[in-house]
DNA sequence: GTGGTCTAGACCACC
DNA sequence: GTGGTCTAGACCACG
């Protein structure tokens, strides 16, 4: 599992870790069972407080998305099934319409619009398939 | 014009009130020249501290999306960004990139991704010109 | 750096503590990288409230003079304003506007009026190099 | 006597009319007694409230450099000798410095800069014969 | 320790 | 009535 933070948004790190848990579980992609990162080595990572993973990890816990086994690690809950596509699109549609909000008001074009749309998508997909 | 305030997700309130307001413009539901609603009734409205509006405002103001005229009111001001091309882009970008994020964890291949940026900023801006 | 209040003058403390951080910037003093005070201690030094600094240093942040990083502080950024051209100018006629209302009511002509442009402008450049 | 007013540099009205009324007279523009225009016509010309043109009538009235006399009007009263050139000019140098230092953040460079002084100082003069 | 958000309530400038 | 400034003091996110 792989996490992408914003330090700039204004948005807390660890809702950003919480939440993008929470959507790997949604789309199916982390299933019952499988391990979480250990607090310790996650914070090196992604050069945050250890203090700030424990959070995440803690109201992921409070909400019931994954249980800690003491000295074993984290692991992702017996949980609801995943969501489906539609649900799951829904979800990615309400950060896009953020993102054309701001096009409006910078004055971005559709053209351009798009071609960030694309372009952003394979910068990330290139950076996951380096990094294996 | 109307507020829904998530006082849990933990992103600051006077951030909701920001995309808010600039969805509105977005969408065509708030027009340039139209009046925003006085500070003091809207804090009293949304159950929050005056200042807790002010600082929406104000941010509004220094993103160029209203302008504020002591002892007058607050406006919406004509769509025309200060920033230069880069600048727009970046902030843009910002947006584009946490809509990524998520469609990565939830699975959303690239071409459905592509397909929701067309299909969301067609949609918005159909619905501007509806308003006209 | 040392800060300078006049209470008494009817400009806004915090737009005092902005003006003073520009000029410093603007006169070498202050080079990008370079630390600011932290609110809380500046606040007790000025005796004036910790929000008053928060105040100057985010309209500082809103107008790229500092930079600032949440639990570790405020630097001078480098100097690259993100501001179109037009916008640029425009700012800068507004500051140079005062100066003519100015020179006008002193009777100062239009000779000595462009001469001391010329000698302010090189003066700061000076100092600037000087202190590099 | 003629008034410049800024609404948009944060400096309250009245103020602006006080130092004006000082600056003319540390000028030896305005010599004791000179009438200044009544409040109301000065207001409307202004196009501020009628209070906000008598309190800076009695800021001057308090500071001793105008008495009213009631019912017959304003006057500068029996002043401070003018200021010498060189303390006129050390006024307006404050207010260059202040362009100085934006010019600095906007990337102004010299020659844009002192074609502005030049612009705007002809700007204001023009302005000025043409009222006449 | 750092900066950020929010509240409660004061006073000011302006219409 | 409008928005703007400032204070006092609380709690949060982060290192």
């Amino acid at each position: 599992m792989r996490f992408e933070l914003n330090f700039r948004s204004g948005k807390p790190v660890y809702l950003q870790v919480v939440d993008q848990v929470k959507a790997a579980v949604a789309s199916g992609a982390a299933k019952p069972g499988d391990a979480l990162p250990s607090i310790r080595p996650l914070a090196e990572e992604l050069r945050v407080n250890r203090n700030t993973v424990a959070k995440a990890y803690s109201e992921l816990e409070h909400q019931g998305v994954i249980t800690t086994e003491a000295g074993r690690g984290c692991f992702i809950s017996a949980a609801d099934s995943p969501l489906n596509k539609d649900a799951r699109l829904q979800l990615v549609t309400e950060e896009m319409d953020q993102a054309v909000v701001q096009a409006h008001h910078l004055q971005i074009d559709r053209d351009e619009f798009v071609r960030l749309a694309e372009a952003r998508f394979d910068a990330f997909a290139l950076r996951r398939t380096a990094m294996r």
